[in-house]
DNA sequence: AACGTACCCTGCCGGC
DNA sequence: TGCCGGCAGGGTACGT
């Protein structure tokens, strides 16, 4: 479900929620998931941060709550049927709504965030400046894998998943089979324009919505991305382009959509 | 090292 | 109507 727009999002949503505020108590209804919040409780939350898709609420004391919500995972401010997680702030109450069960949350010390699996080995976001375009074709000329599996690599880029990475293959052109050292350096430039301008669409529209509605922002609004979307989830529909029906493949044992005609 | 596959969970949808 | 297989935005473990 969520990728970097989703988390962004909800990172936003949150902040002006919890800023300030101090986590009093963390109640857990799934006794087996999620338990390393111990630390948290007690503690005031000066801000929230986002790395990929990780959640880091600063917490006083120079501790971290990071979340990564998985796949199905989100907030909410309102008790769902798969509420998993109950976070009681002094002034009003959190939800962690988790149907299935991916998600995952750790309280640490800031000093030992690399603790948390592949939060330290992420790529650059892809706002930094270290994500060039030459960073990003040496990452690609560098391997023989499909560029859509590379792009899916967190290590490579922080923040893309299935949606995400094949609407930006589709506005770049490419065809997500190519292999990683087969991509041109042209290829790479518009794939390395094209993903922070489809995430920032996404956020502005709210993230995406798909039609098992898992993903909502934390007051259970919908977002809009969906109606934007020019490739995933549409196998069989015209291109929006050209008007060639979508194609659908398997990469990584994951869908991928693209048009046979605009991506080469 | 790099890559593919199975697995972790639950819910929903289409086909029969 | 009911059952069953397939599929779903994430990541990890393990095999080759």
């Amino acid at each position: 479900m969520p990728e970097l727009p989703e988390v962004e999002v909800t990172r936003r949503a949150l902040l002006p929620l919890v800023r300030g505020r101090r986590i009093e108590r963390i109640v857990h209804a799934d006794p087996g998931r999620y338990r390393d919040t111990a630390q948290a409780e007690g503690r005031r939350v000066l801000g929230i941060g986002r790395r990929g898709k990780f959640l880091l609420f600063e917490l006083e004391g120079a501790w971290l709550l990071v979340v990564h919500l998985g796949m199905s995972g989100g907030f909410r401010l309102a008790k769902t049927p798969h509420t998993r997680v109950v976070f009681e702030l002094e002034d009003r109450t959190l939800y962690f709504h988790d149907p299935r069960r991916f998600g995952r949350i750790w309280a640490i010390p800031e000093a030992e965030r690399c603790r948390v699996p592949l939060l330290c080995r992420l790529g650059p976001e892809p706002w930094d400046p270290a994500f060039t375009p030459e960073y990003l074709w040496r990452r690609l000329k560098a391997s023989r894998r499909p560029v859509k599996a590379i792009l899916l690599d967190q290590t490579v880029v922080a923040g893309l998943g299935n949606i995400y990475a094949d609407e930006a293959l589709f506005r770049a052109g490419v065809r997500p089979t190519r292999r990683g050292h087969r991509i041109r350096r042209a290829e790479a430039e518009r794939l390395h324009g094209a993903i922070p301008r489809v995430l920032e669409e996404a956020i502005q529209a709210g993230g995406s919505t798909l039609k098992d509605q898992s993903y909502r922002r934390p007051d259970d609004r919908i977002g809009y991305f969906q109606l934007k979307l020019s490739v995933y989830g549409r196998e069989g529909e015209p291109c929006p382009v050209c008007g060639t029906p979508i194609r659908r493949t398997v990469i990584q044992g994951r869908s991928a959509y693209y048009c046979p005609r605009c991506q080469r």
